[in-house]
DNA sequence: GTATCTTGTAATTTATAATTGACATTTGGA
DNA sequence: TCCAAATGTCAATTATAAATTACAAGATAC
């Protein structure tokens, strides 16, 4: 069991941002809606490009999205 | 040859910030000085969680040391 | 000019991110 | 209530991040 200390509120963020599915945003970054899925779900560590990407299309900064539960 | 659109300023900021060396740096994050190196020069795709560590080591928020280049 | 610390890089291995395909459950609208 | 879209999850594979070991090139101090 691998613990993951990186949070995050994509998921709550994309739905106040309308109606955007988990499809939709993963289609406009460019990953599976698996991969998004797991990284709402903040069961691992995605890289840097897709946070960027997020960010990007969420239209938040990375710091408001993404950070380390310590 | 695999190309990666996402650049940082990670080793101009480490620089500026006093005469922390990237073995340092290295340390601090918990990843060894080749990881490091290969991020500083931008050769991949480091994960959120080391992008966070470097951010919090070096003082500033994460939009201001990655971005996407494009 | 030589010893030492720092950095760049390469080849190989290991860990894990990300894909693929599939199925079950939940949700919301007609 | 029924149907379809959306989500959660799993197992297996592929791609790639990160570690390890090692050596060479720059830099800095003596």
């Amino acid at each position: 069991m691998k613990e993951i200390s990186v949070k995050n509120k994509v998921k709550i963020t994309r739905i106040e941002k309308g109606k955007m599915t988990q499809i939709e945003l993963a289609n406009l970054v460019g990953v599976t809606r698996q991969t998004m899925n797991l990284i709402e779900a903040q069961k691992y560590n995605p890289s840097i490009r897709i946070c960027l990407l997020i960010a990007r299309f969420l239209e938040k900064p990375l710091d408001e999205l993404f950070w380390i539960d310590d």
